[in-house]
DNA sequence: CGGCGTTTTGAGAGAGCTCAACATCGGTGG
DNA sequence: CCACCGATGTTGAGCTCTCTCAAAACGCCG
């Protein structure tokens, strides 16, 4: 049922920042309020399991997503700096998370530079990646989208990429349905635009 | 030609790095590049006026827009933390912005501790609002990513949303051509699903 | 008045979504 | 060992929505 190791790449959290979220950890069942719109904001959460949807209503009581938060992502970051939550966050499976008062993560960040150093960086990185993600969500064809995923997510010169989880998970990761992706993978196969081996998605090389 | 107020609501800046970004403002035209990926990252940008689009490159030369900055926001925050750009950046028109020192930046944020504060209220921001168009760059039909603007980023009971420049940019903005922005807005004021005073746009309350 | 850009509406085509069927794989239990 | 089950992977056919191309009304400014 689970995959093992989800944590998504990105800057190295400080030592004091690790222990920070090992000394938090709690468990919400599926559908669990995290915490709701217009609560006081006194805590930062990074999830370490499971999937958190962060929405907004509006008076029908229509339901916006605004963010899904994933397994090694931090998220109400804002709690730092705002008074009160402006959405409200859910559990939709089973998740462990780390609440972190943010009280204490401000005394932490004030007094520890290294640490604070380690937040700036988690923060432009998680900020550099969510715009890269607006610009390939405004590309039209999945071929696109595909090949800017590669082009900006991919490592080395051929850009070698390999999903963190399912095609099917990728397949929402890139605004498409995966019957869609599972397409147009076989097609930029066909006409040799990419090159597949197993889960390993790659550019060849022109 | 211009828009007068383009600066995007967000934390106010503290004096001393408004002081920075007034300290150091350039012109570039249309076409010329800001920095190209791989040279040293010494510097972070602040958007004035103008456009400037961040670009990676591909074995055969395809580009990949990773991010188009807006007036008003930093960008290559990550010159930071990094060695290196790992884009090229392009002013799209001629565009003014200030070029930052990171050294300088760096020893702005260590020493002073508001300043600091207000560097990490706007990477909070800015990844929130990211976020945020990511979920709405999501939803399949565009009735439902007006909707999703509104109650993301409109104000008061009734989401008033007052977009900052045209229509057209508005499109832009939600992954949409011009056209079916104007259909769908038509379409969904005519159903009542919608309100609209001029460029204003607002929800009904049911 | 005469451009220029935005706003608006029309008609046609293409791409992805929806629904549906089936293959594949790993695990579970008889 | 095999039957069964659920989730992922894969392909097909039709439909809907947006994109594309086109044209015209509107407002603004020189």
């Amino acid at each position: 049922m689970n995959t093992p190791h989800r944590h998504r790449r990105g800057p190295t959290l400080s030592a004091a920042l690790q222990s920070l979220i090992d000394g938090h950890q709690r468990v919400f069942e599926a559908g669990t309020p995290v915490f709701r719109a217009g609560a006081p904001a006194r805590h930062v959460y990074h999830l370490t399991e499971g999937r958190v949807r962060l929405v907004r209503y509006g008076r029908a009581g229509e339901e916006a997503a605004i963010h899904v938060a994933q397994p090694g992502e931090f998220f109400a970051e804002a709690a730092l700096h705002a008074d009160r939550y402006h959405c409200t966050a859910l559990a939709v499976v089973p998740s462990t998370l780390a609440v972190i008062p943010s009280a204490g993560l401000a005394a932490l960040l004030a007094e520890d530079a290294l640490a604070m150093q380690a937040w700036v960086a988690i923060l432009s990185s998680q900020l550099r990646r969510a715009r890269s993600r607006v610009e390939r969500l405004c590309l039209r064809s999945a071929a696109e989208r595909i090949e800017h995923l590669l082009l900006c997510e991919g490592t080395g010169p051929a850009c070698v990429y390999r999903p963190g989880g399912s095609l099917k998970e990728l397949a929402v990761d890139l605004g498409l349905t995966h019957e869609a992706l599972y397409r147009t993978l076989a097609h930029m196969v066909r006409d040799g635009r990419l090159l597949r081996d197993g889960m390993q998605l790659s550019l060849p090389t022109a």
